[in-house]
RNA sequence: GGGGUGGUAGUUAAGUUGGUUCAUAACGCCGGCCUGUCACGCCGGAGGCCGCGGGUUCGAGUCCCGUCCACCCCGCCA
């Protein structure tokens, strides 16, 4: 069986055939997309990772390989030998190979196939669960195998550029050691050492830096990271980044790279000229302006802070909150005074999961007056002053939150992007970067009273901010920088601490102790007094770089194999239980059980 | 942990106030016919635990409760 492979080779594929190969014979191999039997000739389109060609079984040219093609169905793997020929009038220009057609002088069947559970094409409404399911036949959708693709050549820019730059390629383990902070860890339990365990790389945060002190200068690694954290649509719990660091720099030199290996990113992919340097803003900015961390710069719709403002105004809810230490920030949607309550009370529904009580709004009218149940409590003088700083004009509605900064922000933040979304305002195939600079080095939380790192705790603060650190950590900010696109972060880095006493500051004012530290991380604390070199790096996402490059919403669409929102794999049924040998002998007894 | 949307042939969906045109359509599948199709066409056929469990009712795809799964969001993601 299956001679025609040990006989001869593939010599084309099947999006590659072309009029100026009339009269040559082929050998085609692939995938039965569709077939159409008119009882004398038989059409097939067989389709690989590059195309489709339509084959011809014309009893007239080949007998055999017409009566064998009778029974072809959709899927089957089969191999042809054929003489490319014209179409005459029969183009069909939906297709690449739509001038020619191959009349088969031979057929072999490969592989049959079950009728495949949804329809292989590049339209389909198949619920993603059958999809995830049958991942395997998913790929083979054009969609998909284009992400993957545009993926391996993503990959491929990064070395290159990477590698002219002089970084080295270097890996470190999966393996490794569980650390308190950041993101919860998924845990592989030790056979030989019962009842510990190793942890799984959050990302390669430390090695990189050892492999600064040990001289390496420059590293990357396309990395594998792993988070035990829930799901969403940008976020799976295994992800992949571009790993960087180097040393002897400062945070524009690894910008520069990084802005480096984005553009001919865009260019080889998208064939786009990317202008340079990308924007930079501070996160005070970011924040004050935007609301969030990663501002979406394709449309305005600013915020503006109104708390000078309105200190005085006669709405008690404002005033108090001014008064309190809070915010009060206000978005001009220009030209929405046709919104009816019922739009406006949708999108104080959207505001409150952010934590914001409510969404006071005003109207402006044909004769300027304001509409809306807090209008009354504006003087003329107010309103003017209100309406200087949004630049309300006739016909535009003002929505405001009232609250602390941190819900204020975050409510109106989400709230532009709601909106630009819903008014059609961000322009399709734009991509606008930014370098987000100067974050918090400290964020303090609410629940346990404490400050943590922002970033993550080997994060530099800026040189004269120190002496800060332990007195009034809410004010000091960090050499870190994210890099965001469309509003998304793509990529975030830091200069590091290289200095054992100030990383051990460092700790001290996160509230973890010398002995914790040297438990945890004595290995750090010990390689920066062996001589370590100022550094820093970066870590870009890959998926959510290709979900933007690819223009899908869903990272699943750029990964291979996906899990699901609630961390399984659909095809394999992972995870699942051990047997009770394998629990054994990994001095494992399972304590609860949640099905 | 919380909120929302959905789950009916292989697939995607329709199914009203609960009631023998309530189990339906398209695509796919199976059989037959067809020499220029490319969403081929024509004729015929098969296919169902209405996610699962319980309840209300004379009667449940439809109403109620629980539960599972998928997706979106909040929390979480140094």
């Amino acid at each position: 069986m299956n001679r025609l492979i040990h006989d001869i080779k593939r010599s084309h594929r099947c999006g590659s055939l072309r009029e100026a190969d009339i009269g040559i014979e082929v050998v085609l191999m692939g995938w039965v997309h569709n077939r159409r039997d008119h009882g004398g000739c038989v059409f097939v389109d067989l389709r690989d990772r590059e195309g489709v060609t339509q084959v011809v079984f014309d009893p007239e040219v080949d007998k055999e390989a017409h009566a064998l093609s009778g029974d072809l169905r959709a899927e089957w793997v089969i191999g042809v030998v054929g003489k490319v020929r014209s179409r005459g009038g029969n183009v069909n220009p939906k297709i690449k190979t739509g001038a020619i057609e191959v009349a088969a002088v031979r057929l072999e069947v490969l592989a049959k196939a079950k009728p495949p559970p949804f329809p292989i094409e590049e339209e389909i409404d198949t619920s993603e669960e059958t999809r995830l399911k049958y991942r395997f036949l998913d790929l083979r959708r054009p969609g998909l195998q284009r992400n993957l693709i545009l993926r391996h050549q993503f990959n491929q820019v990064v070395r290159r550029t990477l590698d002219a730059e002089g970084f080295l390629e270097l890996e470190t383990p999966f393996l490794i050691k569980s650390t308190p902070e950041g993101a919860r860890d998924y845990v592989v339990p030790s056979r030989v050492h019962g009842g510990k365990f190793f942890a799984l790389p959050q990302s390669p945060q430390l090695f990189k830096q050892l492999f600064m002190v040990s001289g390496f200068d420059r590293y990357f690694q396309i990395a594998r990271c792993f988070r035990d954290e829930d799901l969403r649509a940008e976020r799976q719990p295994e992800f992949t980044q571009v790993d960087m660091e180097m040393s002897f720099i400062s945070p524009a030199d690894i910008q520069a790279v990084v802005e480096k290996i984005l553009v001919e990113a865009w260019r080889a992919l998208l064939g786009v000229e990317l202008p340079t340097p990308f924007q930079r803003l501070s996160y005070d900015e970011a924040m004050a302006r935007f609301g969030v961390d990663a501002p979406d710069l394709r449309f305005g719709l600013e915020l503006n802070d109104l708390s000078d403002t309105v200190r005085a105004v006669g709405f008690k809810v404002f005033a108090d909150t001014v008064a309190a230490g809070g915010v009060v920030k206000a978005l001009n949607l220009h030209g929405t005074g046709d919104w009816s309550r019922k739009d406006l009370e949708e999108l104080e529904e959207f505001v409150k999961p952010y934590g914001a009580k409510g969404l006071a709004w005003i109207k402006v009218k044909e004769d300027g007056s304001w509409q809306g149940p807090v209008a009354k409590f504006f003087k003329p003088e107010e309103q003017a002053a209100v309406a200087a700083k949004l630049s309300l004009a006739v016909g535009d509605t003002a929505v405001f939150v009232a609250d602390r900064a941190k819900v204020a922000h975050a409510a109106l933040g989400n709230l532009r992007k709601h909106v630009a979304k819903k008014r059609n305002l961000i322009p399709k195939g734009t991509f606008r970067f930014c370098w987000v600079t100067e974050f918090p080095l400290f964020e303090y939380d609410d629940e346990t009273q404490r400050y943590f790192a922002a970033h993550h705790p080997f994060t530099a603060p800026q040189p004269e901010h120190v002496e800060a650190m332990v007195k009034d950590p809410g004010r000091v900010k960090a050499q870190a920088y994210d890099i965001v696109l469309n509003g998304i972060e793509i990529g975030g880095g830091s200069i590091r601490i290289h200095d054992s006493v100030l990383q051990q500051r460092m700790f001290e004012a996160l509230g973890i102790g010398e002995a914790e530290a040297k438990a945890k991380f004595g290995f750090l604390l010990e390689a920066l007094q062996f001589g370590a070199p100022p550094h820093g790096g970066l870590a870009l996402g890959v998926d959510r770089i290709m979900m933007l490059i690819c223009g899908t919403d869903s990272i699943r669409d750029v990964i291979a194999f996906p899990k699901t929102q609630k961390q399984t794999d659909l095809m394999l049924d992972a995870p699942a239980r051990l047997d009770p040998a394998q629990l054994a002998e990994l001095s494992i007894r399972v304590a609860g059980d949640k099905g």
